[in-house]
RNA sequence: CGGGGUGUAGCGCAGCCUGGUAGCGCAACUGCUUUGGGAGCAGUGGGUCGGGAGUUCGAAUCUCUCCACCCCGACCA
């Protein structure tokens, strides 16, 4: 390709609306434009990256045995309702409706349209198991679309959707999908790492997420330090302590803590460590009464893991101030365990906490040195509700727990029945009986892959492509070919040579500034450069530089197609 | 949805407080010079100042209203 015939776009400034490095690198390369809040345009540069990712992801998927379909982005509500989401979902499904004022959405994801496809396709248990992807639009009206590609509300996914017999045979896809997933990222070159997670709203029991790692992530990943474990933080377990409680040795205490309601005030107005202050928290139980969860005060409650807890209203709602004045009499900040007549859960480490600090369930009052049993009984119900924290004693019993941050680009699940059964997506067995289909479901999100992507790999010059992702394999830069015949004769030979030999090279044969080319080049992050400049010809050299080299290579022009070639093999091996 | 902010040339911004001919830089286009790290000089084009209503002799500027976009928050008592 050569520049002339494919403009690059490119912007000096950074756009001053664009917040993080990949949002900003995105624009000033040129490979999208923002439309409007959330939605993008790909420019011819952007979409050779987004071509490139989904040639891998076919690859793999057709690998591992997948079957490519094409689904609609408009659904028909029916369908929704039929499972259930249609009122599940909130205001982030966009509804709309046709001119007969039939009722649609913009798929936000297609588990419906699968299993619709799949009731009507599949019958016997012949056919299966069964796994069909697409790669496809998605609309999801985000609350707040933000960091560029990362959360947009329009993006590209590929989801894939398995059938089955029964558990085994689901679990034996969702492993190959697993080492296809992980194929796949590894292709990409990213750096990356499949957590336990959490399964959502979407449902269903085993599930990983595939976060490629960078500061920039919006998930928070729990690592041991001697395992292989790895969790979303939403998901980790916060084990219980392994030392015993310590015995009491101070009394019961009751102080005057005039208004000093967080624990923060407390902790700071006692002269005690957050640690030694005892948080409880009011939330609404299933049959709408009172619950009280009791944490550590420098822990925070886990939402997902307290939700999923017998008695506790899903999804999970903090009492109203009304709510606590009217059952316990008090503010907010001053409620404890002590004498309250509402049921309670403790977490873990709550539970192990001795000669602490907590409210007294009258305002502006607190006991301290309260103990467990000696001064209020421990409650029954001891689970784990707080989220974990750096340093935690690592689930599986082998080392400590450290905290990264993550950006989730993949994310499987083990569906079950859920959308088979509320859909009746059945098949005959081997016996004529009609059996409902077990299925598992799986997705990259291949927009956001390549914002993670540019995360994970740029300099100040600009985005730093892994090679499976670069736009261009190589920058052909000659320096000032419109002066001089022979270099332009030059160039043009060794442009055909290389596109003959199999390379994708853009050849920069605008007539501009030797500085301009190498900016430019850099900025879009082609990984290798060659440069032909009249000095170099007279002693029949070229100049060679990778993309993450500060220093240039003399390479024989006679030699240079076989250099290159062997450069690209080397970086795509590894 | 709550709070805050911004809308002026393709992009980045000034002008607004204190009403009086719409500006700067970059980009674009033309010409000349230059040519190994985003060139210099000269010139050219480009604006319903987000939309609407109002106040005024006169509104980018003041008032009201609508819209768009951005940031923070939306469990941490």
């Amino acid at each position: 390709m050569r520049t002339s015939d494919f403009p690059l776009n490119t912007v000096k400034e950074t756009p001053a609306d664009a917040e993080i490095i990949s949002h900003q690198l995105m624009i000033r390369a040129g490979l999208v434009r923002k439309l409007a809040a959330g939605l993008y345009n790909w420019l011819p540069l952007g979409v050779r990256v987004l071509q490139k990712v989904q040639n891998i992801v076919r690859e793999e998927m057709d690998k591992a045995g997948a079957l490519e379909v094409l689904m609609p982005v408009v659904q028909p509500a029916e369908l929704w309702q039929e499972s259930g989401r249609w009122e599940q979902y909130g205001p982030e499904l966009a509804r709309l409706n046709d001119r007969h004022g039939r009722e649609f959405c913009l798929g936000p994801t297609h588990e419906e349209i699968i299993t619709e496809l799949a009731r009507n396709e599949i019958k016997s248990y012949k056919q299966l198991p069964l796994n069909y992807y697409q790669i496809q639009t998605k609309f999801r009206d985000e609350i707040r679309p933000r960091f560029g590609l990362m959360r947009s509300r329009e993006f590209l996914m590929k989801d894939a959707y398995s059938f089955h017999m029964n558990e085994a045979s689901l679990q034996e896809t969702y492993d190959r999908m697993f080492q296809a997933y992980n194929n796949i990222f590894n292709r990409l070159g990213l750096n990356f790492r499949p957590v336990l997670a959490d399964t959502g709203s979407i449902g269903g029991n085993a599930s990983h997420e595939f976060h490629v790692l960078a500061e920039s992530g919006e998930d928070e990943i729990a690592f041991s330090t001697d395992s292989q474990y790895a969790a979303n933080v939403e998901k980790a377990e916060a084990v219980a302590p392994s030392q015993t409680r310590a015995e009491p040795d101070q009394a019961l205490e009751k102080v005057a803590t005039p208004q000093q309601k967080t624990i923060e005030e407390i902790s700071q107005f006692l002269n005690i460590p957050a640690s030694q202050c005892l948080k409880t928290l009011l939330v609404k139980s299933e049959d709408d009464g009172l619950i009280a969860l009791l944490l550590r005060g420098d822990h925070q409650l886990n939402e997902i893991k307290a939700e999923k807890l017998p008695g506790v209203q899903n999804p999970l709602t903090l009492a109203t101030d009304e709510d606590i004045q009217q059952a316990i009499h008090c503010e907010t900040g001053y409620i404890g365990p002590i004498n309250l007549n509402i049921p309670l859960i403790v977490d873990r480490s709550a539970a192990h906490m001795a000669n602490f600090a907590c409210g007294a369930n009258e305002n502006g009052q607190h006991y301290l040195g309260v103990n467990w049993q000696r001064d209020v009984p421990l409650p029954e119900r001891i689970e784990d509700i707080r989220q974990v924290v750096e340093g935690d004693e690592s689930p599986d019993g082998q080392g400590t727990l450290t905290i990264a941050r993550g950006i989730e680009v993949g994310h499987i699940f083990q569906l079950g029945t859920k959308y088979s059964e509320a859909m009746n997506a059945c098949v005959l067995d081997e016996n004529g009986k009609n059996t409902v289909m077990t299925m598992g479901c799986y997705g990259i999100g291949v927009t956001r892959v390549i914002a993670a992507a540019i995360e994970q790999n740029h300099d100040d010059k600009g985005i730093t492509w892994p090679a499976a992702l670069a736009p261009f394999e190589v920058a052909l830069l000659p320096m000032n070919m419109h002066k001089s015949e022979r270099l332009k004769a030059a160039s043009e030979k060794l442009y055909l040579a290389l596109k003959t030999a199999g390379v994708d090279v853009l050849f920069d044969d605008r007539k501009v500034r030797p500085g301009f080319m190498f900016s430019d080049m850099e900025l879009i992050g082609i990984p290798h450069r060659i440069v032909l400049g009249d000095k170099g010809l007279d002693n029949g050299m070229v100049e060679y530089r990778a993309r993450t080299e500060s220093d240039n290579q003399d390479i024989p022009l006679d030699n240079i197609v076989d250099f290159i070639s062997q450069a690209i093999k080397n970086t795509k091996s590894t």
